[in-house]
Order: C-alpha cells, then sequence, then structure tokens
DNA sequence: TTAAAGCCTGTAGTTACTACAGGGTCAAGT
DNA sequence: ACTTGACCCTGTAGTAACTACAGGCTTTAA
C-alpha cells in the first residue's frame, strides 16, 4: 500500500501519516525501490488506533503511552484503566467550562436589543 | 500604573499583556522616562474586556472584531449580535462533541477487567 | 511523449500563549 | 555609597497538533 492509499482507508491527511512518522507515533515505514512509503493492514490497524485515540481526545502523549502498552507482551490494564479514568476527568472539566460558556454566552444575548439601543449592554457588560 | 499592578489588578500574567500589545489587541502603552509603560484604569478595562471575551471562548480575531465595535462611535448591535450567535453554535457543537467523547470513554472504560485479563479489550477495540 | 497525479524532503505558518536569555532600573537596607 | 533583589525591557524560541507550501523526483494514463 502507498500513502496515498491508506490515506484513504483511513480517511486521513497524507501529511498527517508523515508527520506521525517523523514524531515517532507511527513506526518508520519500509520504503519501496523508489523511495516510497510501503503500508501494510498492521499499518491501517496503527493508523486507526492512533486516529481513535485524537478523536477520544487522547494527546499525543497519552497516545504514545497507549501505544507502547499495546505492544508489550504484558498488557498493564491496571495504566491503561487508569489512563481512561484521568482522561475521563478532562473531559469532564472540559464539558463543565463549555456548559458555564454556554450559560454566560445566553444571558449576555438575552440582553441584546439587536440594534435598537444606542449603547450595547453587551459591549458595556464586557468592559464592566 | 505600571505593567506589574495591571497584571496584579486583572489577574493576568505580565507576558500576556505585552504579547496582547504585540498583536494589536491591546493599544500600544504609553511609556514612562524610564522605558516603562504606563497604564491607568481605562487599560484595565480593556484588558478586562480582552480576558473577559477570551474566557468565553471568543478567538482573538473575535475579540479583535469585538473591540472595534466597542470603541466604535455607532454601536452595531447587530453584529455583535450575530457573533454571539454564532459562538454559541461552535461551543454547543464543542459540547456535543465532548459528551460523545465521555460517553466512547466510559463505554471503553466498562470493558477495561482491570487486569485480570491477558489481552486488553480497551486496546483491542481502539486497534480493531 | 507529455501532462497530470502522486510521492519525496524540509521548512514555515497556525493559535494563543509561555518561558527564557541577556540586560537595564529602582527602592530599601547596610 | 553600595549592593541586593524585585521589577522592567526586548527579542527569540518553545508548546500542541497539525496544515500548507516549495522545489523536485516518479509513475501512470491519454
Amino acid at each position: 500500500m502507498k500513502i496515498g492509499e491508506l490515506a484513504k482507508a483511513c480517511d486521513c491527511p497524507i501529511e498527517t501519516i508523515r508527520y506521525y512518522e517523523k514524531i515517532g507515533l507511527m513506526p518508520r515505514a519500509i520504503r519501496d525501490a523508489n523511495g516510497y512509503r510501503s503500508y501494510d493492514d498492521q499499518s491501517t490497524k496503527w493508523l486507526q488506533f492512533i486516529l481513535r485515540s485524537r478523536s477520544l481526545g487522547f494527546t499525543q502523549k497519552e497516545v504514545r503511552r497507549l501505544a507502547n502498552i499495546a505492544h508489550q507482551t504484558q498488557p498493564a490494564c491496571a495504566e491503561v484503566h487508569e489512563l481512561l479514568a484521568n482522561h475521563v476527568i478532562d473531559v469532564r472539566s472540559k464539558l463543565k467550562e463549555l456548559k458555564q460558556m454556554e450559560q454566560a454566552l445566553l444571558r449576555l444575548k438575552s440582553k441584546c436589543q439587536k440594534g435598537t439601543l444606542h449603547d450595547c449592554p453587551v459591549i458595556d457588560e464586557l468592559m464592566a
């Protein structure tokens, strides 16, 4: 498989794949005679692993840890569990923040008279 | 007021203030004879305006637009309203994403046997 | 044969800051 | 008078996680 095919198979930009290789998230690809990167089904799994982890909001560092665990022979389930648990905490705190943001925005928006006033209460409140 | 005092008053790192000046979010501060930046109450308002907007999740670009509106003589309330409305949409889509993340993480976590298995179902599912 | 599509490397840009390095200034204590 | 420490200055580099070229190969299809 060439990089373009892998990219299509995983629905991921080519540049991202090369980037993941550069930073060591993807193993270094073997090369064809012409220098092109060559991939197999195992590569697809790796990349999907990374993409799924990223889509769950794990940082690259965390993905690296997950990946290390994933290819140890002795799986350290406790470590995985800890990573997951910590990450859930992070996600929840972000959720909380965003919810507060949403509330504050709605409160602000409700003050907006849509151009009927000469001084905007929204701007006023942000300044005050 | 020197930059350190402003920083304390607004609970904002000094570097951030200088950064906001550099990128033109804060107006260029007037200087004392020694070259130190000098601020007044108006500066405090400006900085707070920026910080509040940022804490509501507005990007620098959006803050810039808000700030422009804020010191026009003719307030463009319709524009403010639009900015707010669009931003609420953004925040909500991020909320939705995070909620989905949380659910997916909890589902994954529920599969974790905490080290009793030889192959980790969490890793398995990320790979599959 | 030639043009388009795909691959390569390497560098720079993005967002919103944060963290120095290297150096000047000011106020207080000895 | 002097020194020490806190404060200020500029400018550059680093952070996360990519994205977007630039410049130059190779392969493929018409």
